[in-house]
DNA sequence: AAGCCGACCTGAGGGC
DNA sequence: TGCCCTCAGGTCGGCT
């Protein structure tokens, strides 16, 4: 689910909610999303026996010092230069509420919460709760994930930075690592299709299917067209368009196609802005030509076949 | 080295 | 209603 745009803004949301915060408690229900980066180099998952108790030990007592991103992960930094990192992969998300535990399963309920947000947490997409954070002065954090395909790793800082997954990823397209030049440097050293280049983490942190859709529609840039091929124009073009449709994203808190909600559990405001994700079969909002859906590399791909030329 | 494909999971929506 | 199929915002490991 979530790309930069909506991760930024988990980011933005729990970096108010929860800092300053000490943790009380942990609970979650599905072990393999917990990964635990250990001192010695070596990684257990949530269900190996020594994590079960370890997990939650030592995060009791631990208190919130930051929140960031880095790429689609909320980087939560903790006392004793630690770090929770938080993938949210198709359907995570955060939650600001109250729950109590009935039969195991986390109910929600409504102590202190405004009415809009005890509502938003009963909604359907809220309620996947697999991961809860009690802090010692009575507020909660929940995480909700349909799919259960996101990741927790927790560890001391320099092992969760240096794990695999946060070591091997590109610059940051809103940082000024991401120039002119660097961008062109990066077109010219890929010789695959600029669609699959875009979603390639090690190339450009944080952009997904939805945002390169938009960027490359936003560019006349053909999905299909190779990373290499694109002229000086195009170039420029796609850099000023990848910073200014993320941006823009950010401003509107996000897109909610289905399942992504912010921390107080309402949708982003970007859906309205969308120019081609998701429109098969309508017309280009720029020529009327109707936009086509193609498949590159198993993913869908949206284009207006008259905007974005491949020869 | 790069590229493709299945795996990881569950829910929603469409067709019949 | 229900069953069956397809699709989904993301990686990741294993295989050519």
């Amino acid at each position: 689910m979530p790309e930069l745009p909506e991760v930024e803004t988990m980011a933005r949301d729990l970096k108010k909610a929860i800092v300053g915060k000490t943790i009380r408690k942990v609970w979650y229900d599905w072990p393999k999303m917990i990964h635990l980066e250990l001192e010695n180099g070596r990684r257990h998952l949530g269900h190996h026996p020594a994590s079960r108790t370890m997990f939650g030990r030592k995060l009791r007592g631990l208190k919130v010092v930051s929140v960031s991103r880095r790429a689609k992960n909320v980087l939560i930094g903790l006392s004793g230069d630690h770090i929770l990192a938080v993938h949210p992969k198709m359907t995570g998300h955060f939650l600001s509420g109250q729950w109590i535990m009935r039969g195991g399963k986390p109910l929600p309920a409504s102590y202190g919460l405004s009415r809009r947000q005890a509502e938003a947490i009963r909604e359907k997409v809220n309620s996947y709760i697999h991961f809860l954070l009690w802090f010692k002065d009575g507020s909660m954090l929940g995480y909700s994930d349909a799919r259960k395909f996101g990741r927790i790793i927790f560890g001391a800082k320099e092992k969760v930075l240096g794990s695999k997954e946060l070591s091997s990823l590109g610059p940051e397209p809103l940082g000024s690592d991401l120039d002119l030049p660097a961008l062109r440097k990066i077109l010219s050293s890929s010789r695959g299709r600029i669609k699959q280049m875009l979603l390639d983490q090690t190339k450009i942190a944080g952009i997904g299917n939805i945002y390169a859709d938009e960027i490359l529609w936003t560019s006349k840039v053909h999905p299909l067209r190779r990373a290499n091929s694109l002229s000086d124009g195009e170039a420029k073009a796609l850099f000023n368009n990848i910073k200014k449709v993320l941006t823009s994203a950010i401003k509107m808190r996000g897109t909610s196609m289905s399942d992504y909600r912010d921390a107080s559990g309402e949708s982003g405001g970007y859906m309205r802005l969308i120019k081609v994700y998701g429109r098969e079969g309508e017309p280009c909002l720029r020529c009327r030509m109707l936009i086509k859906r193609i498949v590159i590399a198993a993913r869908s791909a949206h284009f207006c076949p008259r905007c974005q030329r491949l020869a």
